[in-house]
DNA sequence: TCAATAGTGTCTCTTAGACAATATCGC
DNA sequence: GCGATATTGTCTAAGAGACACTATTGA
């Protein structure tokens, strides 16, 4: 916590030496578990909306260190693969009634003219990622009161273009999806069909044809059964299945159509 | 040119209070004409190596229209339609052996301190297009020596990490060739089959079977075979085609695999 | 008639997608 | 046996990709 207090000083008196201005990262951290689809956001203590996971660029980082870096202070991911997926620019984006040198003063304590560099345009790059949440422990940091995950399709009231830039995110995820393999990271070791092709049906928002979606998978040789199956009470039991790491990777990098 | 060099000045004295900082935009322009795949590039009066067009964004526009602005001071080209690709942020980026505060004072004539804004980190956000170079007239800025088109395969050297961006461009090119026709805005309304194929095998750099890739447009209607020919001296004279224009919007919009 | 290029059809194989009956488990 | 869920195969249609001969023009 002193670490983070520190580095917050940091940032509003010395910000402008260390970090790059007019430019943030903003994170949207997809989280699923069992059939749901959550969003990480964030409150500050004396704000009434919710922001995305966002921050600052280092002179000495790249923006996806950045992005990785916020995101890790957040929570407990670390090494989060964030994918760099738009960026948003449009003139007074990040004006918002609630963002004021007053309402920062409050939340923070520093004094904050109203020409601080925090206040001025930011063009942000969007990342997101896809995690389990239910590893998930969220630290707010100090300034954040709150810090939890939304069902994307509930959002809370958020500040800034952020609900713009989550459909954005959403977008991107699902184009994602159906060109790639997606999974190793959210499931367990150990799956079952039925759980994999109910985390596709939930990110998608459709019902996808249980024979063709194993088949698919099957052929491709990214998933192989194995002699086990998951006890399940009162109905039949399903086998289990692994991803193959191998062919896993090669459709990552090459591509290859899912659904 | 008054104009130009009033916007200069302003660019340098009073770039902070006008422009976003730590921010750039870079444009990879590609031309094709003929069976050759080019970029255009500028180099700066005093400068022995190349730039990409590129510019800042001004507090007042988004990043897609400073990228489209630029390109429009440059070349002839009103009304580009610029894609964003990728964010560049390494560190040390845009440091370069060329950049210095003395090459500036001698390229711009202005006083240029070591600390200026146009010597801090930027981050580049990257946007590509793709149109026809014979139809293009380039006027260098004030400052630019020399602003014209490289082919593809024999890039002179550049300044920044402006090879990766053009490296990364192309990739980008390449894909969005994969899922979405191309050649509206690159061909003459009427034009031949292998006038279109070779355009495809220019960008791809591969050889396209011509009975499946003609199959292919014109069975998705994408093309449509006019009643004429292009007469061609030597050997058989090719037919005219053109393009679906609802067709082929429909097509950009929902993707298709094209080659 | 030759050189150069354009035009075109068929076959096979793979894949996508539609579709429904049977198996297992716990109660 | 019943309720709940898991598992699995076949058929059809469309598309991808391999492949080679004929047509036209002008010199």
């Amino acid at each position: 916590m002193i670490d983070q207090l520190a580095e917050i000083n940091e940032l509003f008196i010395n910000g402008p030496r260390f970090y790059l201005q007019n430019v943030s990262v903003d994170n949207v951290i997809f989280g699923y578990h069992e059939k749901e689809l959550k969003v990480l956001l964030q409150r500050p203590q004396t704000f009434t909306r919710w922001i995305l996971p966002g921050g600052f660029i280092k002179k000495t980082e790249t923006a996806e260190s950045a992005a990785t870096r916020v995101a890790s202070q957040r929570t407990s991911l670390e090494n989060l693969f964030l994918q760099q997926f738009k960026v948003f620019s449009k003139p007074g984006r990040n004006r918002d009634e609630l963002y004021t040198a007053d309402n920062l003063k409050q939340l923070t304590g520093w004094d904050i003219p109203p020409d601080h560099w925090m206040l001025q345009p930011f063009v942000s790059i969007g990342f997101y990622t896809l995690t389990e949440f239910s590893k998930v422990t969220t630290n707010g940091s100090f300034y954040m009161e709150e810090c939890t995950w939304w069902d994307i399709n509930a959002l809370p009231a958020l500040m800034f273009d952020h609900a713009e830039i989550i459909a954005e995110a959403l977008k991107a995820l699902r184009i994602h999806l159906v060109h790639f393999p997606i999974g190793y990271e959210l499931l367990p070791k150990k799956f079952t069909l039925p759980e994999i092709r109910t985390l596709y049906e939930t990110i998608l928002e459709k019902e996808l044809d249980d024979r063709n979606f194993s088949k698919k998978l099957l052929a491709a040789g990214i998933i192989e059964k194995l002699d086990e199956i998951k006890k399940i009470k009162g109905h039949r039991s399903p086998f289990l299945y692994k991803f193959n790491r191998r062919v896993y990777l090669d459709a990552l990098k090459e591509g290859m159509m899912v659904p």
